[in-house]
DNA sequence: GTCGCTGCAAAGTCTTTGCAGAGAG
DNA sequence: CTCTCTGCAAAGACTTTGCAGCGAC
């Protein structure tokens, strides 16, 4: 909340990435609306991965004076994800999580104990894949990988 | 249907399949009854990913005379993947697809266009996963990698 | 002002559950 | 015989859609 502090290298990527929502709704003749933009924000502020529910909830408690919709959530997120400005993963339980697809791109560790999930890139498993691809006469597109396991922090109060 | 071509690898494998769910359904006090016995066959005859529904379908189609139910597919399907004899894969879309887990450990490159999926496997990726693992202090347990991409039929298609 | 957006509630999907009769062991 | 399974239909979870009023441009 600070005005100096504000300009870290986030506030300046925010500011980039607000832009370019902006700009997307512009070039498809959509309307820049205040839950619109506290949806881009909150995704920007959690860096989890977060369900449509709990962003939801997430956006109620910071903002309670919007009563944003579940629906206007779903249709944001839906927005969103076909603009590639977010991405969604399905893991194993039933439905979505959404996070920032402005970052780099890179994969996911997902602990099987707590859930939490930690990310990762591997150069070598990405030029790997491309080589997959092409063996096997496919142009590709995106790729995701996940590793499932236990986290230190799980194996730790298992051996207890 | 031959009596003498039915001992192939592909018939021995399923002989065994069978007989490790016989014996999964007996450990747990559970009963083998036709729907069971149906829908693994389906699963093992279909090489393909089957949808709950899909799988429905095609036993009805099959097996018109026992008029499995969909709830039937479910329950069975939770059971098996529940004792890992299938795998469940949760793709973009919703709604997941099963397959047999008993084949060897492979990852999928799907066709954003058609939706079809071959498998593949690269050891030297599967190396790495490991590694990535124990250097996130991760005891890795499973992992699932997916390629998405333009398959070949569909470049041409679209080259059209 | 126009036309897209929003919240609400209703409608859709896909999946799970309760129940009474059927069937395996 | 007992106790699990099954099909059916109803209930749930999650997501999408229709609509009337609201708000961005």
């Amino acid at each position: 909340m600070g005005s100096l502090t504000d300009f870290t290298e986030r506030t300046i990527e925010y500011t980039k990435l607000l832009s370019d929502f902006k700009q997307l709704l512009k070039a498809n003749g959509l309307k820049f609306t205040i839950q619109r933009e506290v949806i881009l924000e909150m995704l920007y502020n959690s860096d989890e991965h977060l369900t449509p529910e709990g962003l939801h909830h997430l956006i109620q408690e910071k903002h309670p004076d919007l009563n944003t919709g579940i629906a206007t959530v779903y249709r944001t997120l839906s927005l969103l994800e076909d603009s590639a400005m977010v991405t969604s993963l399905s893991f194993g339980a039933q439905g979505k999580k959404y996070e920032l697809g402005a970052k780099d791109h890179h994969d996911h560790i997902i602990c099987t104990e707590c859930g939490s999930i930690s990310e990762f890139v591997d150069e070598e498993i990405e030029l790997k894949q491309k080589k997959i691809a092409e063996k096997l006469g496919f142009l590709m597109q995106e790729h995701s990988m996940q590793i499932y396991g236990i986290c230190k922090e799980c194996q730790n109060k298992i051996k207890k």
